[in-house]
RNA sequence: GGCCCUAUCGUCUAGUCAGGCCUAGGACACCAGGUUUUCAUCCUGGCGACGGGGGUUCAAAUCCCCCUAGGGUCACCA
């Protein structure tokens, strides 16, 4: 039991959850970096919620993430199999085991009469716990109760006492067991509950660090008694802070987006994600906020972990999926844009690979003007429109009508742009743009906002060299002939 | 409410374990300038925190106690 081995369990329950994700990272982070083995086990004990899409959606979301694991129930491995549901032969094994050794009794209470017991608890302003009818009937009498056909749960005998442990993120923490109800680790269904089969489970593929969220806290000393039971020794815990809302709750849905694949679809890249999500609770140095899964791994250690729960920051993740995004090559950019341009129709994947060099050149004219893929088919929506009806945006428009003089400048532009020795390079035309300007005597302004307006429709937006360019003179011309009217 | 956890700028955090190097550092956001044909990028500057009270000590953001505040958890969910 010295090798290192984490886990994450998830249940399929749902799409994947940004929690999860971290969590994933910080555990195969810990064991890539001490050349640990990261065990991924699906933890689907609740037959009606849990659904094989759901599964595959986890999977991929890892992948997605750059995590791999040694064992799994795709890859299979040692302990197979790593899906709960399938090892129930084997948890009931082991309720019996502790049945018969006395850390765990039949229950014989229906559920009525323990909602009955809640209730009245609750209504005393009592905490709600069982009142231990069954916990010392004479085992030869629960024996043939059961053997009658009677049905049952099986609960855990909490012993006496606290346990204490030390938690490798927080301390040592104590629990007092008089806190803790025999809780049940079998239903009626003989089906096993969590904390049951989790214990089972990492028993049996000899896990020796658990890390995982804050709200498993208080679940850790009844597990730690079950592995006592068990006659194991428990593994280390760490438990990494809450990822918290903008409303300092448990991050849900109430207050953004909480799945992975809503940030995938939205744009973000898988650089920033990851980036942002070992921010929640762990610095590098305090200095560096911008690092990838490399650096990452090598620096990680769980014991830096940050103890109070991080409020997770929109703003924040939104400018590292922007410096990202700057920090790409435009090959790799214009890849990642592309099925962006395509859902929204602009282009189709064949078309953007037969005008690969122009798509390259529109990309990057868009690099620092965008923070999430998903932005950049409106930000060019313009080079895809009718040239005689382009949209002009308010404000262009605005702009545009500020010059007197639009119309005849514009008309002039035309002409001097119609010239076929026009340079074809952005920067050269650029150039030759500015010195037209100087040459009439006007500010730059007065040219270049009636002609951004009629090139593009837009207020802001790259170098209108390079959009006249990317346009096509021709095209351009047209656009520029058609403001000549529509600005007047 | 019981139990448990937590507490540095609005937010993510460095510093806390080994008290002095902290008139508390970085980043996001915000504000003001600069660069730029526009927008964006980029650069410069600014704003801005040790929750409160007691101790211990020559010295406390750092150690101890109390209070307060926030969160988690109290299922035959995971």
């Amino acid at each position: 039991m010295t090798d290192l081995r984490v886990r994450i369990a998830p249940s399929p329950t749902g799409t994947i959850h940004l929690g999860l994700c971290r969590t994933a990272l910080f555990n195969w982070a810990y064991a890539q970096k001490r050349g640990g083995t990261f065990v991924l086990r699906i933890e689907d004990t609740d037959r009606t919620r849990s659904t094989a899409e759901s599964e595959e959606a986890i999977l991929e979301g890892l992948r997605w993430l750059g995590i791999d694991w040694d064992e799994g129930p795709d890859v299979g491995g040692p302990y197979a199999p790593y899906r709960q549901s399938e090892r129930v032969e084997r948890h009931r094994r082991r309720a019996e085991e502790l049945l018969a050794s006395g850390h765990a009794y039949r229950c014989f209470c229906t559920p009525e009469y323990l909602e009955e017991l809640r209730k009245a608890q609750e209504a005393r302003k009592e905490t709600p716990r069982y009142d231990g009818t069954y916990r010392d009937l004479d085992p030869a009498e629960s024996e043939r109760r059961a053997a009658a056909g009677e049905e049952f749960v099986v609960r855990f005998r909490v012993p006496e006492g606290a346990t204490t442990f030390t938690d490798l993120v927080r301390g040592e923490v104590t629990f007092e067991h008089a806190e803790i109800d025999d809780w049940i680790m079998l239903r009626r269904d003989g089906s096993p509950t969590y904390n049951f089969v989790v214990v089972c489970d990492d028993v049996d593929m000899r896990i020796s660090h658990v890390f995982r969220g804050e709200e498993h806290l208080v679940n850790t000393p009844k597990q730690i008694l079950l592995y006592e039971a068990f006659g194991e020794q428990p593994p280390l815990f760490g438990h990494l802070p809450l990822m918290l809302g903008t409303d300092r709750k448990k991050l849900s849905k109430r207050t953004g987006d909480t799945s992975l694949g809503d940030y995938v679809a939205n744009g973000y890249p898988r650089d920033a994600v990851v980036n942002f999500l070992c921010l929640q609770g762990w610095a590098l140095d305090g200095e560096t906020d911008v690092f990838d899964l490399d650096t990452f791994v090598e620096h990680f250690d769980i014991v830096d972990v940050q103890k109070a729960g991080a409020v997770f920051d929109p703003d924040k993740f939104r400018w590292l999926a922007g410096d990202t995004i700057r920090r790409m090559s435009v090959p790799d950019l214009a890849d990642a844009v592309a099925p962006f341009v395509v859902r929204d129709g602009l282009m189709t994947a064949d078309e953007i690979a037969d005008r690969r060099e122009w798509f390259e050149r529109l990309v990057a004219g868009e690099q620092e003007r965008i923070e999430l893929f998903s932005e950049f088919p409106d930000r060019v929506r313009t080079f895809f429109e009718d040239d005689e009806g382009i949209a002009y945006e308010e404000r262009a428009e605005k702009n545009a009508r500020k010059h007197e003089d639009r119309v005849r400048t514009l008309e002039d532009f035309e002409a001097w742009l119609g010239d076929p020795s026009r340079p074809a390079e952005p920067e050269a035309l650029g150039a030759e743009m500015k010195d037209w300007v100087k040459e009439r005597g006007v500010k730059f302004p007065a040219v270049f906002q009636p002609l951004r307006c009629a090139v593009t429709g837009m207020a802001g937006g790259r170098d209108l060299a390079d959009s006249i360019l990317l346009l096509g003179v021709d095209r351009a011309r047209v656009r520029i002939r058609a403001a000549l009217s529509r600005l007047a």
